[in-house]
DNA sequence: GCGTAACCCTACGCACGAGTAGGTATGCTC
DNA sequence: GAGCATACCTACTCGTGCGTAGGGTTACGC
């Protein structure tokens, strides 16, 4: 009976990103507990057992779609914003990327993150990447900071840093509930809160992109 | 045999606030799954029937849970800042009940607020809350804004109040994670990134307070 | 053309934990 | 001090879903 096989015989690579796919999207939906090995087998167009002969249990699987998205996020940013820059524009440029990739990922991304947030194994894998992101922009205040012959203490700058990574996290939550918005927009946006902040705004300062 | 009961008996209210209080402790530690209803019980001294009795299933305790701890959070803030006051004191004061707030609520707020975000069921409930937030804080913007002569769309105040909102949440996770950091400072740094951004932080304008 | 490795399946075992049945004891009311 | 409501328990049922045992088939090297 080899007339038609109904679904081809695949290399390992392939399967492995048709399940990772499967993975977030079933993840993203139903959260990491409520989704079944089986629905993401499933949608996968595969049967279970290779998803764990491949990605291994429902953790390393996930922690397997952490990584990929994760990677993939840090890849767009950093690939936007060149160091040589000054700090405004390279704010600018990070802020578009990220939102930018955001937008395209709207699904994954956003609930991937919420998800792996409140669940203790993988808060840790997320919390990394947060670092990450909160020592790159301290460094770029602090390279500013210091090109002006100022400096505050460390722990200042990761605060404000902090800040400034929360609020565009939480604008991206905001971006991926509101399928109609545009990632651009609202990148100026987050720009004008985080470069200008609440009171220059109500004073009619606002900040627009140039280039 | 009615010489030592070995624990009391007592009446439903006394038992209700124990029992959440168990709840918010083992919710917060493990998660919402991954904690067990026995533990729960256990930690509360009583047995799980008694939990179910008074409390219902493990969502409608979890609601329970983040109903108190929310309606205590949003008293804590309402209490502190008049609205008649200008915007600059009334962000402040809103900041400072907030941040003291969650410094004595620790582990408490902080992780049933990070459970509650994955979880479909209970990120409705959530939402609920920070949108009254975001509408407080957009409401106090439009204010100081009209008071000015100005005026901006609604969907732009409405990211604005978004982004300052997830900042503040923001800080409050870091906060909750560093249990020698301190409530007031805290707050400080946020009103400095809120009210005057990173572009005036960096030029070396500096928000303090004053009172 | 034949061995072998890679791909893929249909079942099942089994633990864990939500929720309940059914019963006991204590205090309060009249 | 009888009756009744309330506080409280031990010990179960039962669904759900992770992870696997064991076996089939296609392609590729030689």
């Amino acid at each position: 009976m080899s007339t038609v096989p109904a679904f081809k015989r695949l290399p390992r690579a392939v399967r492995e990103q048709q399940m990772l796919d499967a993975a977030v999207k079933v993840f993203s939906r139903r959260g990491f507990h409520a989704a079944s090995m089986d629905e993401i087998a499933e949608d996968a167009g595969i049967s279970k057992p290779m998803v764990y002969a491949y990605l291994g249990t429902k953790e390393e699987l996930f922690v397997a779609c952490l990584h990929r998205e994760g990677t993939r996020m840090m890849q767009a940013i950093a690939g936007a914003a060149a160091p040589d820059l000054p700090a405004d524009v390279r704010l600018w440029r990070g802020l578009r990327a990220f939102f930018g990739f955001v937008g395209a990922h709207r699904d994954g991304w956003a609930v991937l993150y919420r998800q792996a947030r409140g669940e203790q194994p993988f808060a840790g894998e997320l919390a990394t990447m947060r670092t990450r992101l909160v020592e790159v922009v301290a460094g770029m205040l602090d390279h500013a900071l210091r090109a002006e012959g100022r400096e505050i203490t460390a722990i200042d700058l990761e605060v404000v840093a902090y800040a400034l990574v929360g609020a565009t996290e939480s604008l991206a939550d905001w971006l991926a509930d509101h399928p109609e918005a545009d990632p651009e927009k609202t990148a100026t946006r987050m720009m004008n809160v985080a470069w200008l902040g609440a009171g220059q705004l109500l004073h009619g300062v606002t900040w627009r992109p140039q280039e």
